[in-house]
DNA sequence: ACTGCAACTTGCAGTCACTGCAAGAATAGT
DNA sequence: ACTATTCTTGCAGTGACTGCAAGTTGCAGT
């Protein structure tokens, strides 16, 4: 389950290693101390890196934090969005799509359960935390872009991309009211089942 | 349709005229040469103001831009909707109650038509103004605590915050693509028919 | 092993957002 | 007119973040 294709060169392994210290080393410190009581050189030196590298890996002290990183969608979940699938309803398809995301979107699940622990007592985070849900929706409005001409939608990209933005988050708060059973993407349905229990009112 | 009790006292009318003036020059010059390119100084300096008292009005330079202010809900709107009104069914007493948000939400349109206009040019300020609706989410969950002695609801308030927050951000862009036909409010059942489109599939 | 190349790290100097503090100016209340 | 309150402002400081140029390190070909 855990993805990442292992380091093969030493660049590769050494960049992966200096990475998961920064992030380690920033959701150590500011678990002990706060957001604003840690600064970026504690951090990076608690890594053991400067302080102008770690702005080489992260481009706040937030992302640091959150662990954020680029997102490798499975390209055969990629494919099959693309091509009008798997079931060609929009709203199962873009389930599959979401839960696609969430898995890879932390490289363990102790690193993503930290992220949501510290995100309960930093709002500053949650923000952070939806302003990538935005980077991921950007993604996903380029697949939605390519869908269109296989199987057109009378929904428009803008609501399509909130939604899944909502599903990430409400899956995610799911998870952490499940005190971090199984994986965030384990508990999609149940926040598809409740945004259906509010519109069914 | 402009809202504002209009200034009394000679304190508040120059903290409005104040506010005011930052905002404008704040867009204006953003408008001009980019998010990056003005300073805080800048901007105070165009209105009149130092670079302290800048900071005596926002929180940030892109709060001012944005004319962020503390929301002021319609206490009758309010007090209605903690009793469990106006029709009892939570989504369309949420969608009275996120209008009774958005007619609030700006002084005037020409500031809201101006705010929206740059975050379409400066994707940092969308994230900003998705970090208001944070705050106005907060405040909506208070009154939802409220609400349910008087009439429980199966869903989450999580669930209903984000959904609020969706039908804000979805009727704003609808407002956006009309080219600003009335205000953002008017948009509001175009965002929920979106929204249950998706969901009926 | 030697060499040239590209990727990466680092220090340095600089910009700018933002904060606490304390003094001074404007205003409101009596 | 006197006083308390509110607000503005300058000052000094912190720390995030950036571009640049100089090392350093792993890598590929010979």
């Amino acid at each position: 389950m855990t993805s990442s294709p292992l380091p093969s060169s030493a660049r590769a392994r050494q960049k992966r290693e200096r990475r998961l210290a920064l992030i380690e080393a920033a959701q150590r410190l500011v678990g002990e101390r706060g957001l604003d009581d840690v600064t970026v050189e504690e951090i990076s030196s608690a890594a053991g890196l400067s302080t102008r590298t770690f702005f080489n890996y992260f481009d706040s002290k937030d992302d640091a934090v959150l662990g954020i990183q680029e997102i490798d969608l499975d390209p055969g979940v990629r494919a099959q969005f693309t091509a009008g699938g798997p079931s060609g309803r929009m709203m199962s398809d873009l389930e599959a799509l979401v839960a696609g995301f969430l898995t890879n979107a932390a490289p363990n699940i102790e690193q993503g359960e930290r992220a949501m622990r510290l995100m309960m007592s930093e709002p500053r985070l949650v923000q952070r935390h939806i302003a990538w849900h935005q980077r991921v929706i950007g993604e996903l409005e380029e697949l939605l872009a390519e869908r269109r001409k296989a199987r057109p939608s009378p929904v428009d990209d803008d609501t399509i991309g909130m939604v899944a933005g909502l599903l990430m988050r409400s899956s995610a708060l799911a998870w952490a009211r499940s005190d971090y059973e199984g994986d965030a993407a384990a508990h999609l349905p149940e926040a598809v089942a409740q945004l259906r229990l509010l519109l069914d009112d």
